[in-house]
DNA sequence: GGCTTGCCTTGACAATTGTCAAATGATAGA
DNA sequence: TCTATCATTTGACAATTGTCAAGGCAAGCC
């Protein structure tokens, strides 16, 4: 397959892209490349002048902000398929956050200018943008709820509940999708803090940790010790953590 | 001056509806009605399916949502001519957080339906909407990171810039836009660490407190304990508090 | 195997924030 | 003026989280 197809197959799968005229799709893909990142390489700093946005072909990407000095907030950890970089167009074109592989992985790159063109010319494609931002705001606005009214176990549960969030019903086996010191920094505490908030949890609610899988005989006893401290009801379909499917499985 | 002369007058200060046309505008003025509320009133509840959105014309608008067990996190303090509830219209139709009235006050009160067209029939609308939602979502960003990196005082020092960001140089002289509890809130913390968070403050950077009134020599002081735990640097005119102007003074 | 390296856990302790109770202060009515 | 009410402060203490240091564990490499 030659490069071409492959990022048009990519990019057909984004949802964003779905109501683009498919001359836009063929500007886009002509212009796009597959770059690979090793782990740790930075691909752009907060406040740099944007002129792409990426797309998730494999691995995670972590956002984050700094001070100057070097604490560390984590944005966001994005796996394949997500978008990021884009809403540089609404930021006076900075990037609004740094970007780095956390892993040796695959991106889509693609010109910035081309997707704030369509967007400006093409009213669907303002919407479509209107709604992710929208699902986006929202993510964000939940974030801060939590961290306002769960603490650590209750804040790993959350996440828990989300990764295992396809209806599961029986026995849940749940892999965690990356390293607990990142997943940590995600939950916003200190990887000590994620161990000791882990075996806590263990402790309320008998899940089985077991290295980075997890198991449970329900999701009962989560939901409970979780979702009391959220100002949503179990299922919050409405929210995910990530789309990569298949780390949930049901007995 | 006849109600709908009122709104009009409004409506023409909002941002959002710069670029309505004229009939539009019109039509928005004769559907609206503008509101009293009462201090505690509550004008919808989280969940709620949205038929309206607002304007503040006077008065504090606090914005929460509450988990079953009553904890409450306030996701947004807004003053006069600021918008909420707009955003239903990408929720489902239901509103994302519960409103209530801080004050004695003011709304004016307008239907979600005719937005709605109008940001799908009027590409004009649709990319201001998205523009305004690119700005609430930073300030969204901004605030998990200032929970995450910033203490209790830093983050009372970051909003009282705010608050005076109008570079001010030489006697600064602030006015707490509404009361020490409400703050507390929307800083996310209790009154009682607001309080002792104050004293640190101004034990630390040599501020005056005299109940609602703070003054200070110059900013800077304060720009040097609160900004170091930040990711931009000041002054960050990106992100208000509050767009009341005239709460700072410059000597 | 033995080694290194990085991830994770644990212990001991400090700092921060929350909770509960009580005292103080301010304000609007009666 | 006096009082009731509410906002704010303070004290004492508990819970949570962060920090620093040390140890254990596992994967990969020599």
């Amino acid at each position: 397959m030659s490069s071409i197809d492959q990022i048009t197959v990519i990019l057909k799968t984004e949802s964003l892209f779905q109501d683009c005229a498919e001359p836009v799709l063929t500007q886009l893909a002509a212009q796009g490349r597959i770059i690979s990142a090793d782990k740790g390489q930075i691909l752009f700093v907060n406040h740099e002048e944007a002129e792409s946005f990426y797309i998730v072909v494999s691995g995670w990407i972590k956002l984050f902000r700094e001070t100057l000095d070097g604490a560390q907030a984590v944005v966001d950890i994005l796996p394949q398929g997500h978008i990021f970089g884009e809403t540089s167009i609404f930021e006076n074109g900075e990037y609004p956050y740094s970007a780095e592989a956390t892993e040796n992985m695959q991106l889509l790159v693609l010109p910035l200018k081309l997707l704030k063109q369509e967007i400006e010319n093409n009213p669907q494609m303002a919407l479509k943008m209107l709604s992710a931002m929208a699902r986006y705001r929202k993510q964000q606005d939940r974030e801060i709820e939590h961290r306002t009214l769960q603490n650590a176990p209750q804040r790993i549960g959350c996440f828990l509940l989300r990764l295992a969030n396809q209806d599961a019903q029986g026995n849940v086996k749940i892999h965690l999708p990356y390293d607990k010191t990142l997943l940590a920094s995600r939950l916003g505490m200190q990887p000590e803090t994620f161990s000791r908030a882990l075996s806590k949890l263990k402790e309320k609610t008998g899940i089985k940790v077991n290295g980075a899988t997890i198991e449970m005989d329900s999701l009962d006893q989560l939901v409970q010790y979780s979702c009391a401290a959220c100002s949503s009801e179990f299922p919050c379909k409405d929210i995910e953590v990530c789309n990569t499917g298949g780390h949930a499985h049901t007995a």
